[in-house]
DNA sequence: GATGAATGAGGATTCATTCAT
DNA sequence: TATGAATGAATCCTCATTCAT
């Protein structure tokens, strides 16, 4: 999708049949491009990342780059939306609605299983939703994933928490999020054992912390 | 202290008694410019704060900035140190071991207020600290920061585990400060009657998640 | 006089007889890109306007302009023959010597009417004979054309100057094309009512200037 | 005036006793970047004219450039403006309502003089005012400059054309500019001798266009 | 010490031009 | 031929840092 022309009529990839043979060797460049980039913006942050260094880490000129992407925030923007296509494709299911008989732990453990195997094949995701230093239109779109992660956490919550304010459950999703991403700063930071630990305990904060409001 | 180089042969590799005696001041101006570069790292981050930036907001000259600082990591760091030292002056108490018949609910919830009213009043502290970007050296600083506050509050949790083995006690505690952070972020986005809610939660969390593992 | 490039050692330095048959498509994407190229220079200027601008505007990809253009140069050297070459073809008759029996005042009329048509038609004409940045084989062109107007316009003068020196007749002849110019940029500037006027301005100002200098 | 920093609270040259010291250097620098700017902009035009270059020809580095302009428009634009002070400044008087008994060919050769002199000091006011190119807000200072001008050859016309329209004087003021830089261009493309003839057909032609007109 | 000018390498971006398909 | 991708030098501009005063 990304292109520099002005007109891009399409957007589906269905019916259409003539800019297809460019693409053949464009979305590849395209993919390659955007995964160097979030290798790059995993090692530096977005704001030290350079344009030249992501086109050098996918082996291409700076122009090739650039006949992709308008500029640099639209690689960051073009990632951050496959990511949350693809978590949203793939895991939907995540926090999707569960049958209220399900078990909180087990329903918390599902979740945070599934998370953390997202993010443990995209560290970028991470790395992109946290400089302090990312200009406007990407905070938008993290404001945006951000804001469907919890309110998917609240859909997901509200079964257990029939009788608590809205307000209320709103902000126990906020600190859901948030304490996921605690947790997975700390499960991304070891390996192995240690790092099946830390899931655990993770899981086990989550769970400790919503038990009490849940009703039996 | 502004220093990059670890060893630097010094001057006069005796009596180092002067330039202890930094004048009144050049004291003033290093505050200055570290109440500034704070400033700006919080609106900006460290890799998007520019040297010149920081020396206008302190309303001086860059020159005069490079007077005291050898460099902009040299200000990231010695920002760090004396957060660092404040917090351990002012704060120690927050993570000193306590009597062991404080109930465990109220020994968090004394940490929490003390450490919230703290990074209220420092915001950069949490702004510097999060940066994906930050220099080697700085990282390090913040590594010991981090290693420190883990340590302390693995003292502190100790007495209250006293049959765990010291690893998870570790673990724990790496798992205290990293909520702990994932609450003071929500805190610090919020405001009043909210902001204190958000607090009430956090101590919840973690008393929720410690309270299993103590003994009664 | 400007000019970026200093040497270009031509690329086939013998026999280009063949090239002369272009084929009929051939001739159409020239044609299309030619006025595309007019369009675009009209808008942007020579140095500003970019082949792929021109590629895009005509509809075709930047390769394909390429392989009936070796450069950009060479767009608007063609562009600038062909204007010559209507010009000539098809106004010769403008500064056609005439019947010395015809008031000068109808001729000047006659001849600022045409050219004002054939420029109001042609508007890249005036925009790529004023660009103070256009490289040194346009110029050429420029100048090759410009003197070809002078010596028309001087020929055209010369019954009416039988006892001017030459190079007085020349230089006559130099104003006119200079004031020629000057009126038709407000023309152009104008339109309906006010760009007749413009046009009768023009006509006075000409035939102000040549009438003292006939003779009776 | 050209400034990096945001606020610039003064403008006057008065009364700052402060900023003073360094436009001693640095006033020179802007006057030496201006004049570099001058030549290259006569070269090249201003879309071809690179800020390298400018900085080249000035004999300083890219920074220093930047360090008093924040961009190459402002440089143009800076350039323009001093030089409409200095037409208004010094010639005011040249285009200055005049004692209606002074004969016009004797008001239109010392007009022509005047500004034929001030753009043979300056040949990058023509080069300025030319170029098709020029983005915006160029063109809204040259807008500006030449509807000073037009106004002023408006309200000098005026006393000799008191019977016609206003909108007829109007389009009289800007035929005469317009004349006016026909003939410059010639005049600065000759030297010497030839140069004197261009200006005294020059003269002519404003004299013989306007003659009519006014009233006896 | 303080100032502001100076530096120059580096980063984002463009564009004339070439190449593989 | 046509296409669109590829190239890389060149541009504009920034910023950490140094220097003269």
């Amino acid at each position: 999708m990304p292109d520099t022309t002005e007109k891009r009529p399409e957007k589906e990839p269905a019916a259409d049949a003539r800019p297809r043979r460019r693409q053949a060797r464009g979305e590849r460049r395209i993919a390659q491009l955007l995964e160097a980039a979030a290798s790059v913006f995993c090692t530096t942050g977005y704001t030290a990342a350079s344009t030249n260094a992501i086109a050098r880490e996918a082996g291409v000129s700076p122009g090739t780059l650039y006949q992709f992407f308008p500029n640099k925030e639209a690689i960051a923007i073009e990632l951050g939306e496959r990511l949350m296509h693809e978590m949203r494709e793939t895991y939907s299911e995540a926090l999707a609605p569960m049958d209220p008989a399900t078990p909180l732990e087990e329903a918390v453990a599902a979740a945070v299983d599934r998370f953390i195997d997202f993010n443990c094949r995209h560290p970028v995701f991470f790395a992109l939703m946290h400089g302090p230093d990312i200009p406007g239109r990407i905070a938008e779109e993290h404001d945006a994933l951000h804001a469907t992660l919890v309110s998917r956490v609240e859909a997901l919550l509200s079964p257990y928490l029939p009788d608590t304010p809205g307000p209320d459950v709103a902000r126990t999703a906020r600190m859901c999020v948030g304490l996921y991403k605690a947790g997975l700063e700390l499960v991304l930071a070891h390996e192995g054992e240690e790092r099946e630990a830390y899931i655990r305990e993770l899981k086990n904060v989550l769970y400790r912390y919503l038990e009490p409001l849940v009703m039996d």
